[in-house]
DNA sequence: AGACTCTTCAT
DNA sequence: TGAAGAGTC
C-alpha cells in the first residue's frame, strides 16, 4: 500500500514543538514526512539579511536536523537565488519524491506573501496541495479589530483585546509529532556557511550568547522565567543587567522560531498561576504583545514592508543623507558615551538592548535627522533577531513616522537616558574603553580633552529641537 | 517609552 | 535653594 507524503517547508519556524505546519503534515500517523529549507543568498542580500542571522539559522537547523531525524523525518534543503527560483525548485521536489501535499506556517511579510502565492499556483498545477498554516502569532492577524471591524494602529486597545482573546481560553501547545513509521529520503548536508555572509560577531560571543536550537531556547526562557521575570518591569530598563537576566534575549529564537510566542506565553502564564502575578509578568506579556501588534500592523498596513511611512503626512520630510555623519553612528563614534556604547554592543553581539535601540534610533532619526530608513537597514545588517515588523516598527516608532510612534517633540537626550539608564557608567566602560578610566558621573559626558581618543560631540543639541519642530510642526492630516 | 521652562511654596 | 507641579513642544 502507498502512503501518503507530505512535505513541511520550514521558514521561520524551525522547532518540532507547537508547529502548526509541522503538526497539520505529521496529522495523518501513517503519512510520511519530509522538510525542506531554502538557501536564497540573493533574497537574503536584498532583505539585508545580517551574516549573525544566516549564521544562527545555519547552526538551527543542524540541531534542528537531529531532532527531526529522531522523529524520522528527513531534512532537506534546497538552493535557489532568490524567491522567483522556489516554485520551481519546490515542484521538482515534489515530483522526484511524490509528495502530494505541502505545508507551511505562514510569513506576513510582501515579498513572502508572494512568493508563497506563486508557489501555491505552481504545485497545483502539478497536483500537489499547499497548505499555509497561521502560526507566527499567538493571537491570528486579522482577528483582532477594532468594533468597526479594522486593524488597530493603537498599542493600548489592540492589548487589551488580544489580552482577553488570549485568556478566553488556554493555551493549548502543539505536541512534538509522533516519529514516522516510514521514511523516503535522507536529509541533505547543511552549509557550514553561505558565500557573502560571515558573522560580523566573534566566535566566542556567539557561543556563549546565542547557543543554537530549540534546546537552547526552552533553557533560555527557564532561566529567564526563572530568574528574571517576576522583577522585569523594574530591571528591563538597565542594559548592565542583561546578563542577569534583566531582559529574555530570547529575540533571535523568536525571530528563527526556534520558540513560538504562545510557547513563551504559556510559561509566563503558568508562572502567574503558580506564583501570582507581579508588574513583572504582565509588562513581559505586553512585550510580547507588541511583537503580535506590529506584525498585525504589518498585515493591515503593508506599505510598511516597502519603505513607506505609516503616517502618510510624514511622507516627504526632508531627513538629511549625510554619509559621513551616518557613518559616525555605524562607527559608534559619535562622542555621546551611550550611543556610541550601544552601537557597539550591536557591532560585538549582533545584539541590541531594547532601551538603546529607542535610544540610538532617537538619536539617529531627531539629533542627526538622518533617515530612518538608513538605520533601518544598518539594524537589519547587524541584528540577529533582524525581523521586518518589529525593527520596522521600532525605527517608525522613533522617527515619529510610525502608529502610535513617539511624539516628535518627545526627543530623547542621550545624557539624561545615560545618567537614567546607566547610572554607573557599567554598560558604557564594557563598551567603550577608551573611558575605562573614567569612574565617576563625567562618564555620561566626558570633558574634551586632547590627550583622549573618544571624540567629542558630533551635534550641538541646542539646535536639535528646533529643526525637528520645523519640519514636524506644519504637517497636513492625512489618513488612510 | 521625555525634556525643558516657569511658577509656586516650603525651607 | 530646590522640590513639585503645570504647560509647552
Ligand atoms: C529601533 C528598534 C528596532 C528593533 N528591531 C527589532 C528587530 O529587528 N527584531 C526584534 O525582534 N525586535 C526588535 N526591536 C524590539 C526590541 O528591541 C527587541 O525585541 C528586544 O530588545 C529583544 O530583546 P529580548 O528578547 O531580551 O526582549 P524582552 O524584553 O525579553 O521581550 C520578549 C520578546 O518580546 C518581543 N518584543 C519586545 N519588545 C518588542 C518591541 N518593541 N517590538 C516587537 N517585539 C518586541 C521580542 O520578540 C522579545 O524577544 C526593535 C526595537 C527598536 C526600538
Amino acid at each position: 500500500m502507498n502512503t501518503a507524503r507530505h512535505l513541511v517547508w520550514l521558514r521561520a519556524d524551525l522547532r518540532i514543538n507547537d508547529n502548526t505546519a509541522l503538526a497539520a503534515a505529521c496529522a495523518d500517523k501513517d503519512a510520511a514526512v519530509a522538510c525542506v529549507y531554502a538557501i536564497t543568498p540573493v533574497q537574503w542580500q536584498q532583505h539585508d539579511v545580517a551574516g549573525i542571522r544566516v549564521d544562527f539559522e545555519l547552526r538551527t537547523l543542524r540541531a534542528l536536523e537531529k531532532s527531526l531525524d529522531q522523529l524520522s523525518i528527513p531534512l532537506l534543503i534546497i538552493q535557489t537565488d532568490d524567491f522567483s527560483g522556489i516554485p520551481d525548485a519546490l515542484s521538482r521536489l515534489c515530483e522526484k519524491h511524490q509528495i502530494t501535499a505541502v505545508h507551511c506556517n505562514i510569513q506576513y511579510e510582501v515579498n513572502e506573501l508572494a512568493r508563497d502565492a506563486a508557489v501555491k499556483q505552481a504545485l497545483a498545477s502539478k497536483g500537489v496541495t499547499f497548505h499555509s498554516h497561521h502560526d507566527q502569532c499567538a493571537v491570528t492577524p486579522g482577528t483582532v479589530l477594532t468594533n468597526d471591524g479594522r486593524f488597530y494602529s493603537v498599542f493600548t486597545p489592540f492589548k487589551r483585546n488580544w489580552l482577553a482573546r488570549l485568556e478566553a481560553g488556554a493555551i493549548r501547545l502543539l505536541p512534538i509529532p509522533i516519529r514516522r513509521r516510514h521514511r523516503f529520503a535522507e536529509s541533505d548536508n547543511i552549509p557550514a556557511a553561505i558565500k557573502g555572509f560571515d558573522s560580523h560577531v566573534t566566535s566566542d560571543i556567539t557561543l556563549s550568547w546565542w547557543p543554537a536550537g530549540e534546546e537552547a531556547a526552552l533553557e533560555r526562557l527557564t532561566s529567564f522565567v526563572e530568574h528574571g521575570l517576576k522583577r522585569y518591569d523594574e530591571q528591563r530598563d538597565f542594559p548592565e543587567l542583561t546578563d542577569n537576566d534583566g531582559v529574555s534575549r530570547l529575540s533571535p529564537y523568536l525571530a528563527a522560531g526556534s520558540i513560538s510566542a504562545r510557547q513563551c506565553l504559556n510559561a509566563a502564564f503558568n508562572y502567574r498561576h503558580q506564583h501570582g502575578s507581579t508588574k513583572g509578568v504582565e509588562q513581559w506579556i505586553s512585550e510580547i504583545g507588541w511583537r503580535d501588534f506590529y506584525k498585525h500592523v504589518m498585515v493591515g498596513w503593508p506599505r510598511v514592508c516597502k519603505h513607506r511611512p505609516f503616517r502618510l503626512e510624514t511622507a516627504h520630510i526632508p531627513w538629511r543623507h549625510d554619509e559621513n555623519d551616518f557613518q559616525r553612528w555605524c562607527d559608534g563614534q559619535t562622542g555621546f558615551p551611550l550611543v556610541d556604547a550601544a552601537m557597539r554592543q550591536l557591532r560585538q553581539t549582533g545584539w541590541m538592548h531594547n532601551r538603546l535601540r529607542m535610544v540610538v534610533a532617537m538619536f539617529l532619526t531627531k539629533d542627526l535627522f538622518i533617515d530612518w530608513r538608513w538605520g533601518e537597514k544598518f539594524f537589519m545588517q547587524h541584528l540577529i533577531d533582524g525581523d521586518l515588523s518589529a525593527n520596522n516598527g521600532g525605527w517608525q516608532w522613533s522617527a515619529s513616522t510610525g502608529n502610535d510612534a513617539a511624539p516628535y517633540f518627545r526627543i530623547f537626550n542621550p545624557v539624561l537616558q545615560s545618567e537614567r539608564f546607566d547610572p554607573k557608567g557599567n554598560f558604557i566602560r564594557e563598551y567603550v574603553p577608551e573611558l575605562q578610566d573614567i569612574r565617576d558621573k563625567s562618564i555620561h559626558q566626558p570633558k574634551p580633552s586632547l590627550l583622549s581618543l573618544y571624540p567629542e560631540p558630533m551635534v550641538d543639541r541646542r539646535m536639535v529641537k528646533d529643526r525637528v519642530l520645523s519640519h514636524f510642526r506644519n504637517l497636513p492630516s492625512l489618513t488612510a
